[in-house]
DNA sequence: TGACGGAATGAATACGTATTCATAGGATGC
DNA sequence: GCATCCTATGAATACGTATTCATTCCGTCA
């Protein structure tokens, strides 16, 4: 009447606590014990259980576990649905939070306009922290959720600060980092491309090239893509190119890229004719064939804090804002010498 | 003594269907019912417990539902934390699933070893269905995840085939298109530059474009990057130049732009001393920096087909396989005839 | 030797919800 | 006017776990 261990029904529900506790003659407290505080537990007894354990297939529920101790080891994400950017973002955060025994739970929308729909359904999911990576979530709805009172995180919106916790690159001096590039090169004229106008970081990036170039003497005149995209970019150079201006200083990496594409293929050559910098410091920018003079965001270091902000209970309380420095990624897209 | 709707205590506990149900003057199952079943609520209860609900912010707790009913909204993702390519499947897949209500659990893993590990905390989570989007999960861990009853579903691993449900491109087919296209420009000498030998994938695709290759008499040496990644395919541009082949067939988009930068760093030009043709069709792909000619897979068809199986319940007793057609893109890297 | 204290365990309860079962009240049939 | 059915609701229970409380067992100290 011996069972084969490995044959215990496959169709049937998991094996519960309980299930473990009468193969292994304990009571459901102590297989309990033995997966959430083994110390309380004796040798022989966590043995025995662990023994029945494997004999069953038994794996705690995470859920019930939640439920009972009124906390979860998932961190939700509220993510656009499209874009380069966030996707790296995102990539970085999952293994940062791996690395904290935490689990990210992904909430995505296509539309801004879907964000309120997509907090509410956040809302059900009494998630233990919460990253909004995306600029397009409005203030008011980000206080909202603060109310949760889960750590609540946002990622490289500057706008956000004071509201929840956030986690930014410093925009305004990458920029003029940037800027003071160019015009060490000899720029004399110059344009800035932005992705969407209101949204914060855009803004942010934009004064602070401006402010460079200003004290340089030199004009920004802002032109807007209306996405941050490829296809945003490559179409907004027929405006660049009427301008016909020495550099041309791009919001992001993935509307640069298409920025580039978009002057050549108009015939507009790169660094001869014009000289271009992106943002944001993509895998994409370091490749020879593009080789995008660039501000590095520092992603791993800004998924560290945004994991330590959101694991850490005490954020939730008292908001932080933390902000980072990037660094400037020299390219070829740059070399304005070599006119 | 009346209290403001909008100050309920901020960092209290979220509210509960009984504070809802004391507050609406009714009984909680009531307030269950309203919001899971609200066919068999009168109209006037509906509203006085939806006024009761907004007024305490109430949202339903998705665990406690979950633990009850037995049935999670929540899908599994076990996905490698790297690649260009995965990111575009999530974020395809991650859309599919929430038009169907289904939210996203991520599981990421650095590193092949690390999946035996992660797939035991997957366990943990009783997820409604498990994606299983890595071609280095080895056929014993894909069996041994289809006993947990829930569909589980392999991307793009023919291999999974049999052993769960799987989605994936005609890789063979699209390989052999590929190839197809080369011997009609006038390619008389070919390379095969893999990612990872061992991986089904990757089998396949060399497979297919040896095939058509051999069917005209080209013989297909097969070279390993040994990684997907730009860098891999940057670094293997040394030994590819050595063999001074017309064509390079690359078996990733990924790995293929690294093997462009790097035989152009080398002076090879293309498409003029060699031509070069991917897999996957990334958006990058489409550059018009870039232009490659390679094979689109329908990311769209395919991670609605994931999301489909992964919903229907149906797919779990009976492992559906889905094979789907890519189309070719034909792009600047094979212009041969401009030689 | 008796009192005391710590370690190990079991019994019982609570977490927030869905669901079954029972009940009350109309409306409808004859 | 009575039996019947349907609708709306409440009471009670179960889901799988963590945790408090009580109990038993042993070793130790005075």
């Amino acid at each position: 009447m011996s069972r084969d261990p490995a044959q215990h029904d496959a169709a049937a529900r998991p094996a519960t606590s309980t299930d473990v506790a009468i193969e292994a003659g304990v009571s459901q407290a102590t297989v309990a014990r033995t997966f959430s505080a083994p110390h309380l537990v004796s040798e022989r007894t966590r043995e025995r259980v662990n023994e029945a354990a494997a004999k069953l297939g038994y794996a705690p529920n995470a859920f019930a576990r939640g439920l009972k101790s009124q906390q979860s080891n998932v961190i939700g994400a509220v993510v656009p649905a499209y874009g380069e950017y966030w996707q790296n973002v995102l990539s970085a955060v999952t293994r940062e939070l791996a690395a904290r025994g935490r689990q990210l739970l992904l909430f995505s929308f296509a539309d801004p306009g879907e964000v309120d729909d997509v907090l509410d359904i956040v809302r059900q999911y009494r998630v233990g922290g919460l990253l909004l990576a995306s600029a397009s979530i409005r203030p008011d709805q980000l206080s909202a959720m603060r109310r949760q009172s889960s750590p609540t995180v946002a990622f490289n919106q500057p706008a956000a600060a004071g509201l929840v916790s956030s986690v930014s690159v410093d925009n305004e001096a990458g920029c003029r980092l940037l800027a003071s590039h160019l015009v060490g090169q000899g720029c004399r004229t110059a344009v800035f491309v932005g992705g969407v106008a209101s949204i914060s970081t855009d803004q942010a990036r934009y004064r602070g090239a401006a402010r460079e170039m200003g004290d340089h003497g030199v004009a920004l005149p802002y032109i807007e893509a209306g996405a941050f995209s490829y296809d945003a970019g490559y179409a907004s150079a027929e405006r660049i190119a009427r301008l016909a201006p020495d550099a041309v200083m791009v919001g992001s990496d993935e509307v640069a890229f298409g920025v580039i594409d978009g002057l050549e293929s108009r015939g507009v050559r790169i660094p001869e004719d014009v000289a271009v910098t992106g943002f944001d410091g993509l895998p994409q920018a370091s490749w020879a064939g593009i080789d995008l003079t660039t501000l590095v965001q520092p992603t791993d270091l800004l998924a560290r804090h945004a994991a330590e902000l959101l694991v850490d209970a005490a954020s939730a309380a008292r908001p932080s804002d933390v902000t980072v420095d990037g660094h400037l990624r020299i390219g070829r897209t740059t070399k304005m010498s070599s006119r």
